[in-house]
DNA sequence: CTGAAAGCGCTTACAG
DNA sequence: CTGAAAGCGCTTACAG
């Protein structure tokens, strides 16, 4: 079918272009007949409206962009599963970006976006994001609105939709100690995150209150790459002292931590007590069943798109400095079940 | 800071437009020096071209859409993870559109695509879909290349990428009976989906070959949601005669049903044996672990893409009727093991 | 190697 | 209520 456009819609219609395309815009200085007129042969050639003519007309493109780390993660899935439906109420498009924790990507995608011309960016930062350069030109740059959640920035003028990383961090390590454990380890995957940090407080707080000022011995780095943190926990369990029990950072690990129990005969919760950040849906199938803080994630996603069109719709919101925290939430299941 | 544009900056270079669009195209037809001082005077202003415009004058956007029936989850998230790696390479973006096993919406998606002007589409139908007037419209209306994998049409004139879903059906079923099993049941979540038939049909065929010839009995339709798959399975499992296997369409159902025997005190593999198409990562550590059909998703988002990118870049390969097909993967473990 | 001009398909301020 | 005209910011066929 040859192509459609508004010269030929109003050219057929006798009308002119200006008078179709405020028809098609229902706008209210077209008469009801005309609009039908217009609407019934547009649909008779199923015409649709082009979207890079308005969008350059218009200056707006009703794209958003969602930057994450990845994507075959609970957390992040639900995030943009709940960054989806609310945007598609608005009729948003998403575009999805991975970094895949690179640095090198999460630049590359930034600038890329320069040209791209969404309305607005929601981000989590990737694990290897300790300076904001980026962040910062990409602002001064575009001046579009930025929603960070969870891997937020420490940047002023930036919103941030967090969960409450200390409190949940101290909780779940008070946890480890009231089911017996003594020597409690905090593994995590990157250092100078302001997330990793809240939760690192967390950690050497609970410790702190338990007796145990020397913290620091207490945290293991891990890395990115599942093999590397094979062998980081594999050292670690088979070491003289081995911990009798650990909090994760983040899910991967507390999955490394089973494995490598497993390979080592190790039992949970008997020898190793875990718990974890985590979103795992079958965190109560496991063997055993996990413990987990997880955040809400789809409540993070919400907050994030609602603040994210607050700050499209509204010039003035622009350089909001709002702080959403919303709690986690703690289950305590086998895997730190007192063996006592 | 001010908006630039090419007349900005041809302005201020004392050259026409067309020379610098052409000098940041990299055209041939313009001498190193032009390009050079073009170049600089873009960094220094940082331009960015529009991509409005050009996608406009062009005809073309270099976005591509995937349109899935959901993001959490491991296979479709794999899947995404793949296109987005692939795609990222060749300069393109991804939009992402989930429709949540509804047919309204993905109707609606397409619909809305018509507008969005895409270059391409990666699609996985949702499980409503049984006829395909909304594609069929679609790739009339639009003559866009489509690429279908997974749960695929039936339609002629359209590529697929698939797994070979009877055989691997079959091979479970088969190695139900293998592990002791008498009375396996087939439980699956939507009717008549191109893939579900035949998966339907190893299970049967594999039946037949052990003797059973009435099956339609033990083929289970559930829904698309929880709650009523739960009560769906319980009553199963508490009926007069429940099945001493089970092989799970769709990964959801096995977790229902690892939900349900554990509410249930029934004791998988003894009591019943669960096999199930999955691509969950930690299907190794459940309690017990879960013997998988997993489907090669980072492949097949590989094959997707890549054959997408052709048809785009060929018009000869737009009718392309291309059908690949890549191996699922057995893994058998502890909760089909032989417990006699 | 450089430039003038047309045009992609819309929207909107302005005029009537 | 309808229309003429300008313009969003590019690219490209054509001319020189």
């Amino acid at each position: 079918m040859e192509k459609m456009n508004m010269v030929k819609l109003a050219k057929e219609l006798n009308l002119s272009v200006s008078t179709v395309s405020k028809a098609l815009l229902d706008s209210h200085e077209i008469s009801a007949k005309t609009k039908e007129r217009v609407i019934e042969l547009a649909k008779k050639y199923n015409y649709k409206p082009n979207k890079f003519a308005s969008s350059l007309r218009k200056g707006k493109s009703k794209f958003i962009a969602v930057i994450i780390p990845e994507i075959n993660n609970n957390f992040f899935s639900i995030v943009v599963d709940s960054i989806n439906s609310f945007a598609a109420n608005k009729e948003y498009d998403l575009l999805v970006y991975l970094t895949h924790e690179k640095l090198i990507s999460e630049i590359s995608v930034m600038e890329h976006l320069e040209i791209s011309r969404v309305d607005g960016i929601i981000m989590s930062l990737c694990s290897q994001t300790k300076t904001y350069d980026h962040i910062i030109k990409f602002q001064k740059d575009t001046e579009l609105p930025i929603v960070f959640f969870d891997r937020v920035t420490t940047l002023e003028d930036f919103p941030r939709i967090i969960t409450n990383n200390y409190e949940s961090a101290f909780e779940a390590t008070m946890h480890l100690f009231k089911q017996g454990s003594k020597i409690p380890f905090y593994l995590y995957s990157s250092e100078l995150n302001y997330i990793n940090k809240e939760r690192h407080r967390g950690f050497r707080d609970a410790m702190i209150r338990n007796g145990i000022e020397e913290t620091e011995s207490h945290c293991v780095q891990c890395a990115d790459d599942w093999e590397i943190n094979y062998s980081i926990i594999y050292n670690l369990l088979s070491s003289e002292n081995p911990p009798d029990a650990i909090f994760a950072s983040i899910e991967k690990l507390a999955i490394t931590v089973y494995e490598v129990a497993k390979d080592l005969n190790f039992k949970i919760p008997q020898q190793l007590k875990v718990i974890s950040f985590s979103n795992l849906r079958t965190a109560a199938l496991l063997s055993p069943s996990l413990s987990t803080v997880s955040q809400p994630a789809f409540e993070m996603g919400e907050q994030s798109v609602k603040l994210l069109f607050k700050m499209i719709e509204k010039k003035f919101y622009k350089n909001a400095n709002d702080i959403i925290t919303i709690n986690s939430k703690l289950d305590f299941r086998d895997s730190t079940k007192n063996s006592k």
